[in-house]
DNA sequence: AATGAATGAGACTTCATTCAT
DNA sequence: AATGAATGAAGTCTCATTCAT
């Protein structure tokens, strides 16, 4: 994962130093990247907390010792990427005030998370409709949160005239996620075109659109 | 869901034909009926064949009579909703030659078929990546059959001229499916705007795009 | 048990009839009767639904389509044996109209209880107290019938007269609901003194006092 | 629990000897009584030692410094009940001479031990019959110890004439064990009637009996 | 003396599936 | 065609205990 190794080096996977001392804070990182990949590959009702701990050469008990329930461990990687999302996204408010900029921003964040937290990303958008009960409560505002600034700057661009007036800005901020979320669907890293150029055709798609100049 | 009610007219609930007051083909229906309501609710994992059972007032027996397995009610479903799919696509590239009259059309069918077979667009996009074995075969074939229709409608746009030239068709296809795909996840039958309105609004958004004419 | 034979012999197991027929009265009958010889002679929190279903030769799986959870069981054993409690005493209630003739009985009935219902007694006794929420509140509720039937009793008998009135009737019945309880630890059928000689020692006892008479 | 503060006087909770500010001697204690106010409540096996550490402020690694097992520290307890109900009777036994006023003590002294070691009494009780192996062959040896004493006293009275012939004395030995030991479940120090007035009562109910004088 | 990470056995329970009727 | 008893594998989770620090 790109990520872990990455965006996160500080926590790259050292080789257990055990026997001869613990590193819990390893080990919980261990089960969580475990858990990505698998969840990401067979989806989370497929995988077993056993396959988890076996994946990170750990027992069940230590995973237990780790987090209260599989729900748990869910809800930590959702927490982890919404974070993520929420700091990205204040960044981009801040950044610029010109509306088109801020959305071409968006695309190319969005687009950016999906290629670096493809296992959260998956997760996400796979239990996304499931994540109900006190456990995910602080999830769900999150999510609630991330969304509501998405909508906020295209309804902003409308309001400042930048967009047209005559397309609903809830509906084109569905188009917008929907474009993006998609892409944890066939967004390959490594393809052919690089994850900034995607994002550069996305951003030319929805705000020029797709006909031909005239 | 309306589709399952229309497209089975009362001639086909024909009188039951056995002893016992059976009607095979009915009870076949009410399983699956009851499984698209509970796989969208709660998903494909987390429903069991006794709760599908239940749901059709039917035995966990019954439901093996008609099914091989889970899984062979999950291809029934999936094929049901391809089936309707590579129909229409067929019909769309038939009704007109202009590429963004098609596309507009391509958009319409899918949000339509996404406030129509909410059940199976949700399972669909659900199961999609879990897909495998023998037993999907056929199913992943119609699949990729349907996507490459898709494709092809743009390509060809592009490539008549339509379409600028700037824009990978490849890159645009997958933002226009997963525009309309996303619609699972929030398209209200009944909210303020009617389908085809959403439709007309998602085809301005990528032909014209959002940004304000000069 | 002697219970299952002489009390209710038309239970009384008859051989597995399987294959060749289902017999799920019976199934349900051997998980409750293994239950209650493992469940008085280890406990209930020390037997595990393993061992149950073991020792009436079936699988977990059998055990769970008859009961909902092990507290299902308990639940089953429990009321099985208040029915049987409340039945008993409504017979003593309407049989005699003597105050001291009625406690006589209610101990001659009790230590029968603890001698034929061993296993129920037991559990009934060693649970008894953790007995709570909605799925033994039907428990509580015939429990609560069981113990006020006692106490009004002996309240009838000390208000008509026959008893001192110098002795709390609420501490009389704890100290005669004790004594019967109690013999669930050390009452044996076989032992030297018939079930009906002790019951009348415990009304000796009860009723005159053990002070030898002047 | 009044006891466990009384009877170890402030003298005893001695300044801390260890560097880090440990009291070992304390700890214990500390252990020993959550483990008591929880095993009252929810049982030995359904109290786990992750609770009892808990309850002490302490950590599971502290309970097992000062425990070798949880089987250790409920056998802990039962010695220090069965202890202090040697000494007792010890005591009993040479502060008088006349069964009846023996016997009087005898029921005083066990309701006494119910209301002050409540939590001991409780456990004591509901494990009695698991209490095998080595680990615990001191503790059957101090309980049938007890057991004779109690049993030895009414025998004695038997013997000398003050108690009737008619009933035979183990059987009403049992009786009077099971009144006072069933008071765990219901005796309220706190009730409307003091400790001693139950015991007067009780000891009126065994001796003269219920029965209304002529 | 005390910590807390880790283990491993075993607990309860779920569930897709089979099969005799 | 439909039933429902029974199975067996697997799943989540608990917990007493060990051990390096």
């Amino acid at each position: 994962m790109a990520r872990t190794t990455s965006a996160r080096p500080e926590t790259t996977r050292r080789r257990q130093r055990w026997p001869g001392g613990y590193d819990p804070e390893n080990t919980r990182r261990s089960l969580i990247d475990s858990a990505l990949e698998l969840f990401e590959r067979q989806g989370f009702d497929r995988t077993s907390v056993q396959e988890i701990a076996d994946r990170a050469q750990l027992t069940k008990g230590a995973f237990y010792h780790h987090f209260e329930s599989k729900d748990d461990l869910l809800r930590t990687i959702q927490e982890e990427y919404l974070e993520a999302q929420l700091t990205a996204i204040k960044k981009i408010e801040s950044s610029s005030d010109d509306p088109k900029a801020r959305v071409a921003e968006l695309i190319r964040f969005s687009l950016t998370s999906v290629a670096e937290y493809r296992g959260h990303v998956t997760i996400f958008y796979q239990e996304r409709r499931y994540l109900t009960g006190d456990l995910f409560a602080e999830v769900t505002r999150k999510r609630d949160l991330v969304e509501a600034a998405f909508a906020g700057m295209v309804a902003d661009g409308v309001q400042r005239g930048a967009f047209r007036a005559d397309v609903d800005a809830r509906i084109a901020t569905f188009g917008l996620v929907g474009m993006c979320a998609w892409a944890y669907q066939w967004l390959n890293v490594s393809g052919p075109l690089s994850v900034d150029e995607v994002a550069r055709q996305f951003s030319a798609m929805v705000l020029q659109g797709l006909e031909a100049p005239a």
